[in-house]
DNA sequence: TGGAGAATTATACGAATGTTTAGGCTCTCT
DNA sequence: AGAGAGCCTAAACATTCGTATAATTCTCCA
């Protein structure tokens, strides 16, 4: 009974920018859960309510900005031990705090674990709106710069080792004929390794190549 | 009386690789002052005290790594107000807050302003330290970075306002042929340019060239 | 065993780049 | 007016880059 909550099927067009989006809501309290779905949904904010972190944890997360609306204090794993867990498993949906008895440590705890609000009730609901279109906002860029990086890697890994290994010399500004030699190869064997990663990482110029470099990270160590 | 306290002429080398750091305290109360003073001195960091935000924002940021430790409550400007000037002033100290009656809100507005740390009495002394030293390690980080765009930027700033506009379209990734044809000019001139940009930069190769503008934040704008 | 398909090299040529030398032009400062 | 500085171009040359064609070697697989 405290599974996903019905999704409005009106299919209303979000008039901002950021499409739509899903709020996640954690909440032993089904009376609570049920208003703040209804707060969301009046907004037209899609929700998915859960009694307990586990049982959200077990679902996967969507592929649309979300954030997480939680209390401090849930059965089981506690709002605080959610946070930890989800920053563990490298899952970096926004978080807001709603606590009725929190503490100051407590609050900045949260803070420090990146969550973008920490309110205490009664809070008035215009606020707890404003964070979450501030934490699905922040969740929407994340996705965006990830899916970017997501493209670009997965471009990379279509590069033999070989390409990979002239890419990263050439992006370190290395000439044809340096790399040949760090690589013990003819110069013309770079050349025409240089024009494949070029073609593959759908580069048009060295600056475009450098740029995705940068972007991935990638940096030429200098064993010698 | 609040001026800037003594500073230790022992000429101790910090055994960190953050070498010297200066920690600013501000707070009414004299004997506070002086016991801060004192818990920061005996592990080999400057300090410099004040009893109100004014006395502080009179004097100027010293070069080195530094931070803020200061009650919200004072005398004048509170201390979220200090915070909220300073980053108005654009500068970035790092901020550690102290308070013996502060409320969850006001934790969380300190907190989404940049601070370190907001810590109620009664503390560990361990755990001030521990926020000093995270501060001022961010603050030194925060100045590396500075420095490095600030020096890119004056390297920069010598360029012709030719110079500069070949700079841009080259890390856009234009051939010589398409910088000429976009700014009216004969190839020839500009590659004199470039070989003048790459030198005055001291960009070995094209790649730090475009790194070089990448830091700086430069992106051709295509008017037409 | 033959062949498909990589990884690699060679040759050759056209295009792009970098530097040097030499000059002309305009503006400013003295 | 003259000197200097910045801006612009030209010719010539050497270097580097990019690509096409062809050939070699090797592995893997039917």
């Amino acid at each position: 009974m405290t599974g996903r909550s019905d999704l409005p099927h009106q299919d209303v067009k979000a008039e901002k920018p950021s499409g739509r989006a899903i709020v996640f809501v954690i909440d032993d309290d089904v009376s609570i859960r049920r208003s703040l779905s209804n707060l969301f949904q009046s907004v037209n904010l899609d929700v998915a309510a859960f009694g307990s972190a586990q049982e959200m944890l077990q679902g996967d997360l969507p592929e649309v900005a979300s954030c997480l609306v939680l209390d401090v204090r849930l059965p089981g794993l506690s709002g605080l031990e959610l946070q930890t867990e989800l920053a563990k498993l490298n899952l970096h949906i926004p978080i807001i705090f709603i606590t009725g008895h929190g503490d100051i440590p407590m609050s900045v705890k949260a803070m420090k674990g990146g969550a973008v609000d920490f309110l205490t009730k009664p809070y008035r609901d215009q606020e707890l709106l404003d964070a979450v279109v501030a934490a699905t906002e922040r969740d929407r860029k994340r996705r965006e710069v990830e899916k970017t990086v997501a493209n670009l890697q997965s471009l990379y890994d279509t590069l033999s080792s070989r390409e990979q290994a002239v890419m990263k010399l050439v992006a370190a500004g290395l000439m044809n004929k340096q790399v040949a030699a760090e690589l013990e190869l003819a110069e013309i064997t770079v050349k025409i390794y240089r024009g494949r990663v070029m073609k593959k990482m759908g580069a048009r110029t060295l600056a475009d190549l450098i740029r995705m470099a940068e972007t991935l990270g990638i940096c030429a160590n200098h064993p010698e």
